[in-house]
DNA sequence: ATTATATATTTGCGTAGTCAAGTATTACGC
DNA sequence: GCGTAATACTTGACTACGCAAATATATAAT
């Protein structure tokens, strides 16, 4: 029972992760958001002055920078999001959370908050400290 | 720092998906197999006589049965796995593992396994049996 | 300064998956 | 037995990405 663990604990995360994309991406989807477009403004809004450049934001949430684009695009478009120019170099494109963004993203958060607590509600609040402790690392 | 676990928890978990993806799904990319078909692969090589039917297939692996359908087909093309009629019930699919397909698959299980390996080195056995039995009661 | 190289983002094209509707088949109520 | 409902799977239409090539701009080497 203690052979193949790596191999197992990757199975079942997998399994993990496909629980987490239906009961949180379900709960975002009531806010018209999915979860990456919530793991984007939740980033935006973490940052200092809620701007952040694309690459950054890409790499941060774990999608590719054309990714990035893609997901962006409608976000702009409803205004959620805003496009800058950086003065000092013209390559890259910062974005920033407008003020419904930051409205939007914070109602999300209470339903992104309830899914996230029905999911670990198996584990006692040390146990899940200590989940996160062990994922820390692998990060 | 213990406030917002669980939301920390979920985001923690999403960035350790996309590693695993980027990981593993990488290493099997050498023997043609994307993370989902390997996962198909493993179940069918563990079920009973190595046959399944395809709904039970599509929720061990977490997929919806139109996306088990379409995962199957080129692996029936290319002849890894097998359709077979159930001769009590029509409406049901079995798929087998073929012969082919369950070299393939045991060849891709040794570069599936030093992924996962690789994955966890930052955890002793301790640690990953640990984190295993934190897991299970998410499922 | 000029060319070559490196960096940031976007676009074209392809793959993987979802949901809802369609098709076949089986089971159930009466 | 017969119509209705349930089950198993597939298909159509769509979204969410990724990768490689294209574009624009900045940096470095001479």
């Amino acid at each position: 029972m203690s052979d193949y663990i790596a191999e197992n604990l990757v199975i079942d995360l997998m399994n993990l992760q496909s629980i987490i994309q239906k009961k949180v991406g379900g709960a975002l989807s009531m806010h018209g958001l999915g979860l990456s477009d919530y793991l984007v403004l939740n980033q935006l809004y973490l940052a200092p002055a809620q701007k952040m450049r694309r690459s950054e934001l890409a790499e941060r949430v774990g999608l590719s920078p054309s990714g990035i684009t893609r997901l962006l695009n409608p976000q702009e478009k409803i205004g959620l999001v805003e496009k800058e120019a950086n003065a000092r170099d013209a390559r890259v494109s910062l974005v920033t959370l407008s003020a419904s963004g930051k409205t939007v993203y914070e109602e999300a958060k209470t339903a992104f908050s309830e899914a996230a607590n029905n999911l670990f509600t198996a584990l006692d609040a040390a146990k899940q400290d200590n989940l996160s402790s062990l994922i820390k690392p692998l990060l």
